[in-house]
DNA sequence: TCATTAAATTGTT
DNA sequence: AACAATTTAATGA
């Protein structure tokens, strides 16, 4: 098998590259198994890879001040984070848990710095990450102020499964609703409702700690119940 | 394999 | 936040 068929199993970004940067890719590459709980990284180590969720789920988040625990992203499996770190080559800014048990690819910086200053294909796909995330953002900072909970719950979940950062997702994702709430910025409780009202609007099927996408373009459209029909 | 118990998750107030 | 109901996991006969 060649070595790009080989990357391809845990790297979507595969047929980017030509068959000789794949190869080094993966020589540069090794796995690690994390239990469900488990800390990846924490905030201020230096963490010397890049890192795909292969499978599973990644919470990305810090601790406040008060011990209170923030959740500012999920990755789904088929994600790649951290290539800000390690292109500044500085300490990790958030908290990386997994919520799940997952396995994850790790790659060698000296192999990602490689890429990044050879490969035309690897920065094609770093650009397109980048700028779907700057997208997610912008929308995060737009709904935010306006707090209909069951929207937030919506999009928080339709960007689980973005085709473009998460194009290996699947259907369904393994998450309580507790941590949905977490990840939407809601109460467990709220979630609860939310969850319901995207399932009898058959966006989703909700089940015991899982959920499956039904429609995720109308999903990631969700703009509330309007009071009055249209 | 089945029954019992503990733990986790969910639905409600 | 607290409680009850439900589902899953773990244990041991």
């Amino acid at each position: 098998m060649s070595a790009r068929d080989e990357l391809r199993k845990i790297a979507f970004w595969a047929h980017e590259l030509s068959e000789e940067e794949a190869a080094r890719a993966l020589k540069g590459i090794t796995r690690r198994q994390y239990d469900a709980g488990s800390t990846i990284c924490h905030k201020g180590d230096n963490f010397n890879a890049w890192l795909g969720v292969v499978s599973g789920l990644v919470k990305l988040g810090t601790v406040s001040s008060e011990g209170k625990d923030i959740t500012l992203a999920g990755v789904a499996r088929g994600g790649w984070l951290g290539e800000g770190s390690l292109i500044k080559n500085e300490a990790r800014k958030y908290d990386l848990v997994a919520l799940r048990d997952t396995s994850v690819a790790l790659m060698a910086r000296p192999t990602f710095m490689w890429l990044f200053e050879t490969s035309v294909g690897f920065n094609r796909f770093l650009v397109r990450q980048l700028n779907e995330r700057i997208g997610q953002f912008i929308a995060m900072v737009e709904y935010d102020r306006m707090l209909d909970p069951d929207v937030r719950v919506a999009r928080h979940i339709a960007w689980l499964f973005n085709p473009v950062l998460y194009p290996d997702a699947g259907d369904s994702i393994d998450m309580t609703q507790e941590e949905v709430g977490l990840l939407s910025g809601v109460g467990r409780q709220t979630a609860n409702k939310a969850l319901a009202q995207l399932e009898a609007l058959g966006l989703i099927v909700v089940q015991r700690g899982s959920i499956s996408v039904r429609d995720p373009v109308r999903l990631a459209r969700f703009e509330g119940e309007p009071k009055k029909a249209r």
